[in-house]
DNA sequence: GCCGTTTTCGGCCCGACTGTTTTCAGTCG
């Protein structure tokens, strides 16, 4: 069992445990060792073997040992226990918005319940409304949980989310009695895919904001409307629904309901514990001592009066951000990105010259750029066979011998083959500048060909390869990441001096924030590339910039933040390394 | 289940909303 899979199993542990009506203590403490585990930069077998598992925070002595049984032989007594005792689909019911662990226990013991088609027969039949504590209006609410489970299509991914957010700030800021607004939750601390959208307003008539809000003309349903809170769906796309929610707060508020509502849960949890021990008591409106507020009006104040660092959005996860010693103040900004080091061109699958990327390129205020075309074997993607190749180096050359005050480099995303060599020749790779290496074909790679571990590290020892593009190859919401050993790759990028990519793509994201957080630990520098393979694609590197800071990315963690001849040292110190 | 500069046992975050009740349990974030 992979350390996923383990997390994945102690979080049903969790939800069946709920179901049976377990102590709720126990059952927090399930769900606190499944996020410890899918966290976890460090290796679990490792840990395991070293009887050290217990080091992890929330991990026992007895939670040691099921991870221990987890490992060996794939469950544990205590989940064998519960499933023996519950039908498996019960946890999907907990799914459902307005479904709880009560209410799911009860639809089983009382109607038999055990899926969620089962539970939409008891719907139509008309038995589920004449349970005892529910009503037509609880029927009605769990129906419409069913149908918009069914029709959300599961996460947004932030590419979608996040301009959508913008636009809808935008609206509300412009309603009559607004003085502020702010997007919050998952979409402020810059996650890869969004649940809903969380809107703070600040104004002094809520009833009136919120009426406006669930009557803009995107909205498609009206989930609730109150005095302080409004929520509602609008439409993402392919049918697919988004929720989403807008408070309206006092001004007396604002900070403490804006770190209230960005989150996480367990960030703030965290951070109400650490109240609490003060004596102090923190909530939406405030941060209080008995009855008096002592902070509230901005963020940063919250953070100060607790004597703890102010978290940066992305870093609120519970993941140690409240450790003394944590330093979130040369986190890597948007300002201090110097270039972009992977984007195509015409002369493979993109839709601008090497003159318009660059133009477009020194308007954003970059130093340099590098045009990393497609190499022979990627024919999906017009890569360029050798010839082409070298028209196109000679290009490249004479588009920077025209252009003032950016320099173009002669770059290449070079595919690492199924036997783990590069796509071109040395001679090629030698001239080039830069060297993208990416694997884009035979991702699920059985049989005799080498895995997607071994094919990246053959990679990394290729004196001209600067840096592994898109790692996991994985698409958010439509491919999974290749099976890789991330450790091992770190460790070899960390020996060879090869740099890994956080590719910006909204649709990749990729290394993502825990592979960041590991790359960084292991002592190896990142490039955040866009992958542009048009002039509008630059503008991706926001996303980028967020994982980064979810990963605790410093600017000196981040090769696209070097001066360029600093750059040009690094990949002249790995050839002259791994050649010589 | 875990955990300890108030504790090795008794704690373990906080409030809003909703629906079905007549004072609160369940759900949610």
């Amino acid at each position: 069992m992979n350390q996923s899979e383990i997390a994945k199993a102690f979080e049903r542990i969790a939800d069946l445990l709920e179901i049976d009506g377990g102590d709720r203590f126990r059952i927090n403490s399930y769900r606190r060792i499944s996020r410890t585990i899918k966290d976890s930069t460090e290796d679990l077998d490792a840990l395991s073997k070293a009887n050290k598992l217990t080091t992890l925070p929330g991990v026992g002595k007895g939670t040691a040992e099921r991870i221990q049984q987890f490992i060996e032989t794939g469950t544990s007594d205590v989940l064998q226990e519960l499933e023996a005792k519950l039908p498996p689909g019960l946890p999907a019911l907990l799914e459902i918005p307005g479904m709880g662990p009560k209410k799911v226990a009860q639809v089983h013991d009382t109607l038999d319940v055990k899926s969620v088609d089962e539970l939409k027969v008891v719907i139509e039949s008309g038995a589920l409304a004449k349970l005892p504590g529910l009503g037509a209006a609880s029927v009605k609410k769990i129906a419409e949980g069913i149908a918009f489970l069914e029709s959300s299509g599961g996460r947004t991914p932030l590419g979608i989310a996040w301009p959508m957010a913008e636009a809808l700030v935008e609206k509300v800021r412009r309603l009559t009695g607004v003085r502020r607004v702010e997007i919050a939750g998952s979409v402020r601390r810059g996650k890869d895919t969004i649940g809903d959208i969380d809107i703070l307003c600040e104004a002094d008539d809520g009833e009136a904001i919120i009426k406006q809000f669930v009557s803009f003309s995107d909205v498609k349903r009206v989930l609730a409307s109150g005095a302080t809170k409004g929520s509602v769906t609008v439409e993402r796309g392919n049918g697919k629904e988004l929720q989403v929610d807008l408070r309206v707060v006092p001004t007396e508020s604002f900070g403490a309901a804006l770190q209230y509502f960005t989150g996480s849960k367990e960030h703030n949890v965290g951070l109400r514990e650490i109240a609490a021990k003060k004596k102090l008591r923190l909530n939406e409106y405030g941060l209080y001592k008995g009855e008096q507020s002592i902070a509230g009006l901005r963020e940063e104040d919250i953070y100060q009066a607790l004597d703890v660092s102010f978290v940066p959005p992305e870093l609120r996860e519970d993941r140690g951000e409240f450790d003394r010693e944590a330093n979130f103040e040369a986190l890597v900004t948007l300002a201090d990105i110097r270039s972009d080091l992977h984007m195509h061109t015409v002369a493979s699958d993109g839709k601008n010259t090497i003159d318009e990327m660059a133009e477009a390129a020194k308007a954003l205020g970059y130093e340099y750029i590098a045009i990393c075309d497609h190499s022979k074997s990627s024919t999906i993607a017009n890569g360029l066979s050798i010839e082409r190749m070298q028209a196109h180096i000679k290009a490249i050359r004479e588009a920077n011998d025209c252009i003032d005050d950016i320099t173009i480099l002669v770059g290449s995303e070079c595919d690492i083959l199924p036997d783990g060599e590069m796509d071109y020749p040395a001679e090629i790779l030698a001239q080039c500048d830069w060297v993208v290496a990416s694997i884009h074909s035979a991702m699920g790679s059985g049989g005799k060909k080498l895995s997607a571990t071994e094919r990246t590290i053959a990679a990394m020892e290729n004196p001209y390869v600067c840096v592994i593009g898109h790692p996991t190859g994985r698409l958010i919401n439509r491919r999974k990441p290749m099976d890789m050993d991330m450790a091992t790759v770190v460790e070899a990028a960390k020996r060879t001096g090869t740099m890994l990519e956080i590719n910006a793509a909204w649709q990749r994201l990729d290394l993502k924030d825990g592979h960041v957080r590991q790359a960084i630990a292991g002592g190896v520098m990142l490039s955040i590339n866009t992958d542009a393979h048009h002039t509008q694609g630059f503008e991706q590197m926001r996303y980028g910039i967020v994982t980064a800071h979810r990963g605790g990315a410093k600017k000196h963690d981040i090769a696209n933040c070097l001066p360029l001849e600093k750059l040009q040292q690094r990949v002249a110190q790995k050839r002259q390394r791994t050649t010589g």
